[in-house]
DNA sequence: CTTTAGAATTAGAATGATTCTAAATCTGTC
DNA sequence: GACAGATTTAGAATCATTCTAATTCTAAAG
């Protein structure tokens, strides 16, 4: 099974987040490839994480290539774009609604999935007029392993 | 009034705050300008759009001060440093609880402060052991102004 | 099955933001 | 008033991202 042969890949449910979310772009190898390097990390890997792992799969991919799915699948809304640092911005497939927890100590992040009676448009006060379009929160701080280190 | 003389400055609250949280940097001439630049501002301005404004009072200070002033500033828990977008990072020195409503049109920043009973620690499940140092919300959307245009 | 127009992809150059480097200057302490 | 250490400087270097122009692919029309 660890075969170097191109992994059978199951449809990872691009076409059907697509979908469901009425998403229009047109399915390339090359996107359907980041879509589902992505989808297969919890790490929120950053566009150079996301060519490397490409790369033993697709050798001929360019790093533009890259940075180019990667924004015509984030203006698509079938991923996220997460900027928690200054330097590069990192992506994530999960779309349900969540904040990322960022270790500065170890610079891992962790989704954290919010509690069942949340609702953020209650909590805010903003100025008349304004339409909301996407919340993102970061909570900085220490994880479990790097406070007991 | 409008001369070009350097403005009398009244103590801006820099070294209060530096007593109030127990901060401890060496207050410099520099600094104390980045500071005072910052916290004259309400547009959560750039490294370089505090570096534009500074020259023309002090003609000799460089980016790489401006940089260099920030980062102290901020490790001393002064000021904030804050990720919108990709690019560059902004700054901040309202140290009150409050979230940034950014306009993904025009590309203003306005601060919004929370209702009274907001209880940030309440509404995201962290892992066990986490520890939060703090937090940063950004909600994206369109400003009244370009809702209307 | 060909043509064709538009989109996607490429390598590499270009840009923009930030950081680094090494030398010069300043500051507080003895 | 000298010295060690911190700050500041200009400019070079680096890193992430975007641009460019040429090439390749794709889907739809004929």
């Amino acid at each position: 099974m660890p075969s170097p042969t191109r992994p059978a890949s199951k449809p990872t449910g691009l076409e059907c987040r697509m979908a469901v979310l009425g998403a229009d772009v047109r399915l390339t190898p090359h996107r359907r490839e980041v879509f589902d390097t992505l989808a297969a990390s919890t790490d929120h890997p950053t566009a150079l994480d996301i060519f490397t792992r490409i790369k033993d799969r697709s050798p001929g991919i360019s790093l533009a290539t890259v940075y180019n799915c990667l924004d015509h699948l984030t203006s698509a809304g079938l991923i996220k774009q997460v900027h928690l640092e200054r330097g590069q911005s990192r992506y994530c497939a999960n779309l349900q609604e969540h904040v990322h927890f960022h270790c500065e100590t170890c610079g891992k992040v962790i989704d954290a999935h919010p509690a069942a009676d949340f609702d953020p448009a209650r909590f805010w006060i903003l100025p008349k007029g304004t339409k909301v379009t996407r919340m993102d929160i970061a909570i900085h701080g220490t994880c479990e392993a790097c406070a007991n280190k």
